[in-house]
DNA sequence: AACTACTCCTGGAGGC
DNA sequence: TGCCTCCAGGAGTAGT
């Protein structure tokens, strides 16, 4: 499930491969991910060159040169993957390559050509992925600005933002709180299950109940599990589970397995309607 | 405000 | 082997 740190590792892998180059080709394979404007369709992107691969929350944006932009949400499976004329492949999202070898997958939705012979393929088995083409200056009005919250990248996520943030829905639990992109952007279920075990606070705890040094800890504990994933790969799911031998997640998709940290076994959980896992030892319940 | 339920969708796992 | 059911979930919406 692509997070904000499989976004944004994406982002740099496309930012890499795809800005200067011209697109020559678009072919929308399945139309019902393609929720353009009125009055554009993917063929005004033909003859454009990408200027820049940006990112806001788990959207990702193409900005090209005739003043459109794409924009790309991959939800829950959706995959990247452009191969370059020297076979070097980049690729993001969904793990990759869980979708076979063969590119065109059938569940491909959209395949671009560039100038210098590189392919990309969108392909997502769910079907869930959204992707807009719109003016530039008019991406902030698909990207749904005013209802995402706080960059957890930028500066703007301090211990200070979140405790604010936390007092403002004090009767909240924590576990569907991190979860909400109006509170704070980029979180998604891996890793707030990470961040909260990172912090040793059960996903039940209600916001208001949370001290200053477990606030503290949970805040620390978010930029540590972003930041890991950003340096040493992102956390690798696939069906629900953690793939043997990956760095993340810890203790997402991890069930029956021991607590990196005290060694009791992982439990599995069911928080509005989706899986968690957590430490019992190291994460009491409420 | 806070929560639940439902919707979109496909493929993989497990039961028999 | 093959058919069936269940489950995974980001985000929007509707209802309580």
């Amino acid at each position: 499930m692509p997070e904000l740190p499989e976004v944004e590792t994406l982002r740099r892998g496309l930012s890499g491969a795809l800005e200067g180059r011209r697109i020559v080709e678009a072919e929308l394979l399945k139309p019902k991910i393609y929720e353009g404007l009125p009055g554009y369709s993917l063929a005004d992107i033909v003859g454009a060159t990408i200027t820049a691969a940006r990112r806001r929350a788990k959207y990702l944006i193409l900005d090209l040169s005739n003043g459109l932009s794409l924009v790309i949400h991959l939800s829950l499976a959706g995959q990247i993957v452009v191969i370059c004329p020297n076979g070097k492949k980049v690729a993001g999202g969904h793990p990759v390559p869980s979708y076979g070898s063969e590119l065109p997958h059938r569940q491909t939705s959209v395949i671009l050509r560039f100038d210098d012979g590189s392919i990309l393929y969108l392909t997502d088995i769910r079907q869930f992925a959204h992707l807009w083409l719109a003016p530039t200056t008019e991406v902030m009005s698909i990207v749904p600005h005013e209802r995402l919250g706080v960059e957890i990248l930028s500066p703007e996520f301090s211990e200070a933002e979140l405790r604010e943030r936390l007092r403002q829905r004090p009767k909240a639990k924590l576990k569907p709180l991190l979860l909400d992109q109006s509170i704070l952007a980029g979180l998604g279920n891996i890793y707030v299950d990470e961040s909260l075990w990172e912090a040793g606070i059960h996903p039940l705890r209600t916001a208001g109940s949370l001290t200053d040094q477990e606030t503290r800890r949970l805040y620390h504990a978010i930029r540590s599990v972003i930041d890991l994933a950003l340096r040493r790969g992102v956390a690798q799911i696939v069906n629900g589970r953690a793939v043997v031998g990956a760095t993340l997640p810890r203790i997402h998709g991890r069930e029956a397995s021991l607590c990196p940290r005290c060694g009791q076994p992982i439990e599995k959980m069911r928080v509005v309607g989706r899986g968690t896992y957590i430490c019992r030892s190291c994460q009491k319940p409420p």
